[in-house]
DNA sequence: AAATGAACATAAATTGATTATTGTTCATTA
DNA sequence: TAATGAACAATAATCAATTTATGTTCATTT
């Protein structure tokens, strides 16, 4: 009842941790719709009634479990960008990045389980909207780099970016195989920097 | 049992033609789970021996009203991209041509009835690969007009093409709106002809 | 204070018997 | 000769009865 909308979880609370954990681990191995509340409460080793003052009902408690994978999967990118030098370098990475997060861990277990959900996951706005933030720092960067044109609105630039990195974990091959760093590299460098327009 | 796989469809065929005619009607009314094969043989005045000679099973005839579709669609704006002097100007029509068909008609009622089942349909391979033959032709106009470069490879090329039109039309919005002809016809200018890169 | 677990009404899933649909065949019809 | 419709076994959808899960409350425990 009592019960505040987190905005971003509480991860430092290990009550909250230990439900998400149980939670994603059942899952994992049930998929959404066979995983009942008790079963949850029985892996994590607490009560029904604490993960009702936690997470207001089941359908809370999936997304906190999907957000957390997802921020979870933002911060592990971030960690690994500082790494690259250019964006072109860091779209690549990023899409390597969620393909594999992608092909393995719940989202793999839920895509052979409930591939219906998976799906509409896949076409929620709000999946999309935990992600834009992502990008507007990165791409300041690269325009005081001198990488990208400094005109260009960061709103504008981030939505390329993320449609494209969308684009590029949904469908690794649309029309050309961008399998290999080498290849999505090469496209990235490609579309970022000239879109289909000549070289200078 | 005697039965060739259409790689495109005899529409010529009368016969066909009420068979898809009397599926779609019946699928935009109460969906693919709610359609007997016997309700769209009596829609359609025929036998149901006769549905199961054209097509081997339900799956195929849907997956033949929605391939009907796509290729109604893509005649109806390959005729429209006539007037188009630009690739950037075909490909704002076809964004919002795409929009347009998915906001009405049987993927709209779909949307409505079956959800999860147009989600499906949309990280359906199959589903672009009808389409990805469309844009070839336009790209070596373009190249052919020096509006994009000659020297890049028609395949890359169009696979970009490709990612930026699906998620345009999938997501209207990600993080700029791009709803108005002026904005979306704008924003394709910018990534089709310079990417993220500063004017010349 | 926070977590618990029992109790409760409501909503959803499960079960098993029943009915409808599918996919196939084939003799009949137009 | 192409379309028909009846017959058929095998699946899959449906329905009502039953079981399980959900979401809430609250007195008790830690």
């Amino acid at each position: 009842m009592s019960n505040e909308q987190f905005n971003a979880l509480p991860y430092s609370d290990p009550m909250v941790s230990r439900i998400l954990d149980a939670g994603e681990q059942c899952i994992h191995r049930f998929g959404i719709r066979r995983t009942s509340m008790s079963e949850v409460a029985r892996v994590g080793k607490l009560s029904r009634g604490s993960i009702y003052k936690y997470f207001n009902d089941k359908d809370a408690l999936v997304q906190g479990i999907i957000q957390r994978r997802q921020e979870s999967f933002l911060n592990r990118t971030e960690g690994r960008l500082e790494k690259e030098p250019t964006l072109v370098d860091k779209l690549t990475q990023s899409v390597l990045s969620g393909r594999n997060d992608m092909q393995e861990g719940i989202f793999a277990a839920l895509a052979e389980i409930e591939p219906e959900t998976v799906a509409m996951m896949f076409l929620d706005r709000r999946f999309y909207e935990r992600s834009l933030s992502f990008w507007p720092a990165h791409v300041r960067m690269a325009q005081e780099a001198g990488e990208i044109s400094a005109e260009l609105d960061v709103g504008i630039a981030t939505d390329l970016i993320m449609r494209l990195v969308v684009s590029l974990v949904m469908f690794p091959r649309m029309e050309v195989r961008l399998k290999t760093r080498r290849a999505l590299g090469d496209y990235l460098q490609q579309m970022i920097t000239q879109g289909l327009g000549a070289a200078p």
